[in-house]
DNA sequence: CTGAAAGCGCTAACAC
DNA sequence: GTGTTAGCGCTTTCAG
């Protein structure tokens, strides 16, 4: 555990080359004869190489990240963001600086393309896209690689397909499977359940969907409906609202939508004892705790899904390790009493109970 | 964002001083007047100058660590050294070593207190200690602390009061409370649960208790008892038999102990219907998830732990930040669904779900 | 294709 | 007290 590590002046000596060449056998760079890189590369592996991050992070030049993400949605992106931003300060010792370029209308392609090129002027090594609709950006997307930009989506996995370099996003199907044994755990067998979600059209919507089906069917209870509030408040009410004129009040709700306030105050005004598992946390989670309204929530975790995407990026460029396709972000299971340490979350905070 | 960081160097030039002397007042080093400290300090301060650790853990001396970790018990303490390997590869780069020191018997100070004297006499920077019973240690703390060797305590907040520097566990209150919720959330009120824990003395046995009383007496559930178990395999379960004969079985059963297995064989094979809470997670867990004998399990994290108290140390170490006396890693809800996330974390994982 | 040398930002050892 | 210098391990540029 004590030697003392072995260094590329180490493979130097051993081999009597200089530094130069064994630099450039190591990292696969053009100007090492075949017969040369092969010794060097088998001396490396024997006595137990591995290079020194840091040390390269020091001496290599400035690597600078774009990072896009939608001006709207506050309560939505600044936790990305703030992942984004943490991350950004540990990697500034490493020599590493970030610009973001604000998008207007996550909807339009228009100014994500507008912010992409930019970056691309800027000379970005890098990119981090936040959450952009995936249509009309194959032209740009080719651009990017071909000038070989990689760039990693956040919480968008169907932008991926084989558009982008590769994705961090939520699992979905998980979320939904948990919400379905949440309430599996507080109502009866046969118990009436529904789900109120965005847009199916979203991947991880309709994933979200797939989970909880499949989830209370293994738990034995009855789905009476999937219902698409498009993300509007006042809609997901309405629903609701004609539902409980058309038959009895469900036994519990996954309300997987972002805009589910109307409905839980709904629920609670009318007594109905519908148990709801929810999405996210607010600073009005808290309420709806206190009063049994809502079970638990299902937090997605966006802070660390920023902070990963940067990482995966980071780890990418500088030492070529291509990441997997989509990365997984698990989703938390809070309840009341673990409430604080998610609310933290949302803006600031740091390991302690998330890390690495 | 994209401006060039500042370095000593840069304030070197605007202030006409050598770099040896920035160097030596930035770290409070002796050798500089007062007057010139305050100087540097102050446009240090105005021109925006962050240290480079990346560079300093380049030039500075190497910084070994001391693990002390008993070597009985693998199941619990195998994780925690793995978090501990893991930040450690991690420090590799950052000039940091580390060398495990096993004590057979984690009750008697006695090999625990030659480990230590062990770590001085390597000339160990700090050292991380897993676990130690607290007594017949104050001597050697007492050396400990004159030499400047700091000292973090992993899952035993009790060593901590004022022998060592610090502590890093679970937040033994919340796993309490949490325990209660989840109960409420399968039972009626006044539902009768009962607690199965270790060994009372132990402040995390003991916060267990606390919280889960208070959390049982918010939910309108009905405590009507809580057992020592010592850890003991046998006698859990003879408690828990007795208990059976003498009245009806319990709803519920928050079985904080680290050997539940036969009292959820119990549960199972007679039919009970009790619902359990369990303690972290292990290969077996999964089929008391399936037949629905257990819950939910809280996980403790204890990879993480490791991880924690290890980046604890260094940053104290390299950079004299010091931590809080104890830091909470708050323990994870582990349902069905989500149980794979955490049975990889009890050996190898990593971020992507995890962090920092 | 290979080697030599400068330098990244900081620390530490030695001069003055 | 203060300045100078030689590295830490690696990359990069420029000669050969």
């Amino acid at each position: 555990m004590s030697e003392k590590r072995v260094t590329i002046k180490d493979i130097s000596v051993e081999l009597g080359v200089s530094l130069g060449i064994i630099n450039r056998a190591l990292n696969n760079k053009p100007g090492v004869s075949d017969e040369l890189r092969e010794k060097i590369l088998s001396c490396a592996e024997r006595m137990g190489y591995r290079a020194n991050r840091v040390a390269r992070s020091l001496a290599r030049g400035r690597i600078s990240i774009g990072v896009i993400i939608p001006e709207d949605w506050q309560c939505y992106y600044s936790p990305i963001r703030s992942g984004i931003e943490h991350e950004l300060d540990r990697l500034m010792d490493y020599n590493v600086d970030g610009s973001f370029y604000a998008v207007k209308n996550t909807l339009s392609p228009a100014d994500s393309i507008k912010a992409i090129e930019s970056c691309i002027r800027d000379g970005v090594s890098g990119i981090l896209l936040c959450d952009v609709h995936p249509e009309g950006m194959g032209d740009v997307a080719n651009e990017l690689s071909r000038l070989n930009i990689p760039v990693i989506t956040i919480g968008a996995s169907e932008c991926t397909a084989g558009k982008f370099t590769a994705s961090v996003c939520t699992d979905s199907y998980l979320s939904g499977r948990m919400a379905a044994e949440m309430l599996s755990l507080s109502l009866k067998k046969n118990a009436e359940v529904l789900m109120l979600l965005g847009n199916k059209g979203r991947t991880e919507h309709s994933e979200k969907a797939r989970g909880f089906t499949d989830g209370v069917k293994d738990a034995g209870l009855r789905l009476i409906g999937v219902y698409e509030t498009q993300d509007d408040e006042e809609l997901a009410n309405n629903i609701f609202l004609k539902l409980l004129s058309e038959q009895a009040a469900p036994d519990g709700i996954y309300l997987a939508t972002a805009v589910g306030d109307s409905v839980l105050r709904s629920c609670r005004e009318r007594h109905l004892g519908t148990k709801v598992v929810g999405t996210d946390v607010s600073d009005r989670t808290r309420e709806y705790f206190a009063d049994g309204t809502m079970i638990c929530t299902l937090f997605q975790n966006p802070r660390k899904q920023g902070q990963c995407a940067l990482r995966i990026l980071y780890t990418l460029i500088s030492e070529g390790k291509s990441p997997a396709p989509v990365t997984y972000v698990a989703p938390s299971l809070v309840i009341n009493s673990n409430l604080d340490e998610f609310l933290e979350d949302s803006h600031g905070g740091e390991m302690g109970s998330k890390d690495s």
